[in-house]
DNA sequence: CATTTATTTCAGAATCTTCTGAAACATTTT
DNA sequence: AAAATGTTTCAGAAGATTCTGAAATAAATG
């Protein structure tokens, strides 16, 4: 016993927020393991080097390689090499809006945009203009009434898009003031 | 053949935007069968029963009640009924900035709250107050910026929280029309 | 250019998630 | 209160995802 002082409480606190951040990572469509990874490099702050990460999380070479390949595709995650050492290390992005602004860049590439795309096309199967000549009446309202729920989701998910690309833009500084702002108390 | 018109090109459209809807639901860590029942809700715009839905979509009883379940659950679905009938029908809400505040509801009371409340735990752990006492200087710097690094992430997740909560409150419409706005090609 | 060191890849194993189908439960009807 | 109809649950099966570890590849060193 040391008196009141744990040694390790900060490693402690680092696997627990490791642990934490990995389970988010799960519900939000992330491997578990990725996120942990990330969570490692975050918290340390410092660059570690593939044989740290396997260490501290306990897993393998291949499963390590293959998170930290992730995580720089992600853009969260950057290469850097000490002096006189031929291994490669991995750093954290440390500003915590960067971060997300890249988490939010991705995201609409790969997820947000492909659906568009397959909803414009979805959309044009039953365009008025091309198809609906010689319909019964209320087959016509059918398809009418169909075209007018595309269309919904459709600008809805073009105003996400909008808005996910102005934020993260390089003036998307102003959209992240308007967001502190409008998640102020103050802004009542 | 008949002519141009393709009779089931209805059903074709709605069976790509079921498989679609799917797909990102994945991608965001709900079920692809729950994404799609609701899709399937979403685009037909009338009610259906468990039958209707395990036909559709050839899935089991049990996978079309526990989906059906789920979607409830997440207040995107609403139960109905038909005079004469003794089953139950459902409807998915058609509103889509509804029904996406929604989604918001819930993901930040499932998976935003428990996080912060994590967070909290774990920040409390290196509190100078309790814990700093009678620290090496280099202990003390390192646990100094690890309380950085948490109150930062702190700080951010409870701007996303409050954002949430503004956006999901009935007066939430003012965020809403923000947001439109925000992403609308005026807003330079 | 052979050796050492570091990294990536990928087939199969381990694990986790989702689904099925039938039994249990609930409700309404006769 | 028995029968008929509809719904939920859940153990085990099926399927999908993630992980391991060793072989292949790449890069640096002497």
């Amino acid at each position: 016993m040391s008196g009141k002082f744990q040694p390790d409480t900060l490693a402690e606190a680092q696997d627990r927020f490791i642990a934490v951040w990995g389970q988010m990572g799960g519900a939000w469509g992330i491997t578990r393991t990725m996120a942990e990874v990330h969570a490692l490099l975050y918290v340390t702050g410092e660059p570690l080097c593939t044989d740290d990460v396997m260490d501290r999380l306990q897993i393998s070479r291949g499963n390590a390689s293959t998170s930290l390949r992730a995580l720089l595709d992600w853009g969260v995650v950057s290469r850097t090499h000490k002096r006189g050492d031929r291994k490669e290390y991995f750093a954290a992005e440390q500003d915590v809006w960067t971060m997300f602004r890249s988490i939010v860049r991705e995201r609409i590439k790969r997820e947000v945009d492909p659906l568009l795309a397959s909803m414009h096309e979805i959309r044009e199967l039953t365009d008025p203009a091309r198809r609906a000549a010689g319909l019964a009446v209320d087959e016509r309202a059918r398809v009418e009434a169909h075209n007018q729920r595309l269309d919904q989701l459709l600008e809805f998910l073009t105003t996400v898009e909008r808005l996910g690309h102005r934020f993260v833009s390089p003036a998307g500084r102003g959209l992240q003031a308007a967001a502190t702002l409008l998640a102020s108390k103050a802004a009542g």
